[in-house]
DNA sequence: TTCCATTCGGCACCGAGTGCCACTATTATG
DNA sequence: CATAATAGTGGCACTCGGTGCCGAATGGAA
């Protein structure tokens, strides 16, 4: 077992000296402070009280750092996605998961906050996003290829996907632009408004 | 004057070495034979016969290279669109501005497809991408603003720039697995499945 | 010829990321 | 208790992309 996995269950072996969890929240916090270029590895690894060789265990790169767990909220789509009445029609069922999707509870708003700004704003950041949006967008056109009864491979699915993450990320957007304004709600929007274009 | 610029109409001072055409060539003929990642920089600067140096003269990154001069097809995209008709629905004026945008004259064929196999294929370009994408979605957010008399900065712009280009995207990768299809009619294809989920 | 603009490219440097390997901590086993 | 097996640690050296600096080379203009 290697230590990029969350749970070690199997005894052996030296005890880890700190976690994914803990070394993304203190790299989260020097980039928010200094900004994600002005924070090193090193710099890391010396916060964390770890050597810079060591980090890379953890993480294989700085800019996987602030995405935190990204794998469990992709998780929680998912299986949101597999208990939707079939009865639904599938546009609704994509434009309320995905607007439930970012509905944060209560006091980690601020982070949550701060850590997409992070992710939308530093250009080294947006471009590595691309990587993870792909497991996102796997996930939507999987959902949507069993709707449609096709392949997941097929270019509609695919194409949804694309097109449900853009409208995420132009939500997201607008939101760090204009506060004050529900992250869910202006999704909820960009779905409505983008099927008014559709209409012609 | 930089380097960087297209045309050197001024003319004092050396004549450059080279030209971003000829490295961009240069590079792209390496790249297709070895792979993007065991081309060093050294290597196309010693294939172009200039110094590893002043090839940061000519292009920002590595990464920039495969993408030739994006600028001007960005151009006639552009300009198509100030002449489409205000008759012609907003819907059919970009399935087919996108659709267009895509279709290449004849004999660059295997070239193109090669360069977006790249582009599209090697993570560092994937996501490098994201930044040459930006450009082309304001493109779109901009005609689209127009003809919804709102700000370019409005959501429903932002989104439609976000959703064609995840039409376009979508399409090109059916287009890399599937030898024999158009790409122009799959991106079509896609405007219209797209259309299909959004009217449930 | 001299001046000036502009390109060239060597050099030294930085930071991300990797392969290698010896070291250390921890548990299982005899 | 001793020892083997296992798994994390981290130093070292290296590669590669990218940058700042600065002097050398080039070619038109005065």
């Amino acid at each position: 077992m290697t230590i990029a996995d969350s749970s070690r269950s199997s005894s052996r072996g030296r005890t880890p000296l700190t976690s994914k969890a803990t070394l993304s929240r203190i790299g989260l916090e020097l980039f928010i402070e200094r900004g994600f270029d002005q924070v090193t590895v090193d710099d890391i690894a010396e916060a964390a009280g770890i050597g810079r060789r060591t980090f890379f265990r953890y993480f294989p790169s700085k800019n996987d750092l602030p995405w935190g767990d990204f794998e469990a909220l992709l998780d929680q789509l998912e299986s949101h996605l597999d208990t939707v009445d079939h009865e639904v029609p599938l546009f609704d069922a994509l434009r309320t998961a995905v607007s439930e999707f970012n509905r944060f509870p209560g006091d980690d708003h601020a982070l949550h906050r701060n850590r997409m700004e992070l992710l939308l704003t530093n250009p080294t950041l947006v471009a590595h996003s691309t990587i993870r949006y792909e497991a996102w967008r796997t996930v939507i056109a999987e959902f949507t290829a069993r709707r449609l009864n096709k392949p997941t491979d097929h270019l509609q699915p695919k194409t949804i996907g694309q097109i449900c993450l853009g409208i995420s990320v132009s939500a997201h957007y607008q939101w760090l632009d204009q506060a004050g304004q529900s992250l869910p709600e202006l999704i909820d929007s960009g779905f409505q408004l983008a099927r008014d274009v559709f209409l012609t």
